[in-house]
DNA sequence: AAGCTAGACAACCGCGTTCCG
DNA sequence: TCGGAACGCGGTTGTCTAGCT
């Protein structure tokens, strides 16, 4: 392996950084800028690589980085956006000012990982371990036909708008990122996660893809607007190629919550709000049968777009629920903690699954 | 008081991408 | 167009510290 030329170099310095060589970092950035990261060290007067000056600059020193804990609003944020998006840990920290990507990435891998762990879900698919487990017993049957094409059309919808409303007013629809945005990134994830088990639905499948590369796209303009402040260069969505948006579909872009949803108190909401569709599966294998049996006919009405009103709830459910996460940290509550609370309800909920599925 | 352990976070490493001559 | 340098990112390792025995 070939390594970097600045680190054959002998006499370079390495480890924790030194009040001196921070101050010498500061002056120098503070008298030159940022940039040609590996002439620094000579121009500083600093032994230690360019490399290593850049991400000293970029992790600590920087004026714009918040160095105290993290607020329970960044915590959701960044289970919400590890759910959509995964260790994008770039994206995510962009999404999260005055936080760096090194920040978000050891507070994730250090307490958030942990602690959806301690609640029996995975942090990886953010599913529970016991629905993990039972997917797998399923894996080559037919699960649950999913009803989420339609959900998807309608939350890239939501996209789509926001796009629009970016070219034309971009502080506004940034503004509204939170409620139009995430809801269509999590949708598109469930997508994605579902295409892994309904491979054989060449059409959704193609879909679902396009639907993720979408929302990736949006998250990617959203952080280059974040940091430049002005419009990300045009991205060719496939919206675009089919039905370019009209200008008055920015008038109707205002988030739209289901009733049951809004009835909700702020603090009213469900551990299993967070997991995805699958745990709504029946429990009971005989009612799975009857719903395999049952896809053709509900594929049929995906086609129609036809969705269920219980998917509807839960997906406003769940815009709910992270907006309800403003109150509760209000009283000092951490939104994860507040789903610990919950714990009994998730063993009441999965009795089976919990007990059965950890012994295989 | 000394040793051990786990948690937190700073820093490094390797690799892919972008830039530039 | 190509190749090397620079940059950026995600994973991993190292170091410090607090708490426990």
């Amino acid at each position: 392996m070939v390594r970097p030329p600045c680190c054959d170099k002998l006499n370079l310095k390495r480890g924790l950084w030194t009040e001196e060589e921070d101050a010498k970092i500061l002056a120098h950035v503070s008298k030159h800028g940022t940039g040609n990261w590996t002439a620094v060290p000579k121009k500083a007067g600093l032994k230690r690589c360019g490399k290593s000056c850049r991400l000293r600059w970029t992790n600590y020193l920087r004026p714009d980085l918040k160095h105290d804990s993290f607020t329970p609003q960044e915590e959701e944020m960044i289970v919400r956006l590890h759910s959509a998006i995964g260790s994008r840990w770039s994206i995510i920290a962009q999404q999260l000012p005055g936080r760096t990507d090194n920040d978000v990435k050891n507070y994730w891998n250090t307490k958030l990982r942990k602690r959806l762990s301690e609640m029996g879900i995975d942090p990886v698919t953010h599913k529970p371990f016991s629905q993990i487990l039972a997917d797998y017993g399923n894996i080559g049957g037919l699960r649950q036909p999913g009803t989420r094409i339609g959900s998807l059309n309608k939350d890239l919808k939501s996209a789509v708008m926001f796009k629009s409303e970016l070219y034309q007013s971009p502080s506004q629809a940034f503004q509204n990122i939170n409620s139009q945005l995430m809801p269509a990134i999590m949708a598109t994830q469930e997508a994605s996660q579902d295409t892994l088990l309904n491979y054989n639905h060449s059409g959704s499948r193609s879909l679902d893809l396009l639907a993720e590369l979408q929302a990736i796209k949006l998250v990617t303009e959203a952080s280059y607007y974040t940091k430049n402040k002005t419009i990300p260069p045009p991205i060719i969505f496939v919206e675009d190629l089919l039905s370019p948006p009209s200008s008055s579909s920015s008038s109707s872009s205002s988030p739209t919550c289901s009733s049951a949803a809004q009835e909700k108190s702020p603090l009213d909401f469900s551990w299993h709000d967070f997991l995805l569709e699958d745990a709504f599966l029946p429990a009971d294998p005989h009612e799975q049968e009857i719903v395999a049996e049952n896809s053709s006919k509900e594929l049929a009405s995906q086609k129609q777009n036809i969705i269920p009103q219980s998917e509807t709830n839960n997906e406003a459910a769940i815009q709910e629920c992270f907006k309800a996460k403003g109150t509760s940290s209000a009283s000092g509550i951490s939104f994860v903690e507040a789903m610990l609370d919950q714990e009994p309800e998730m063993f009441l909920d999965f009795p089976n699954l919990l007990e059965e599925s950890f012994y295989y």
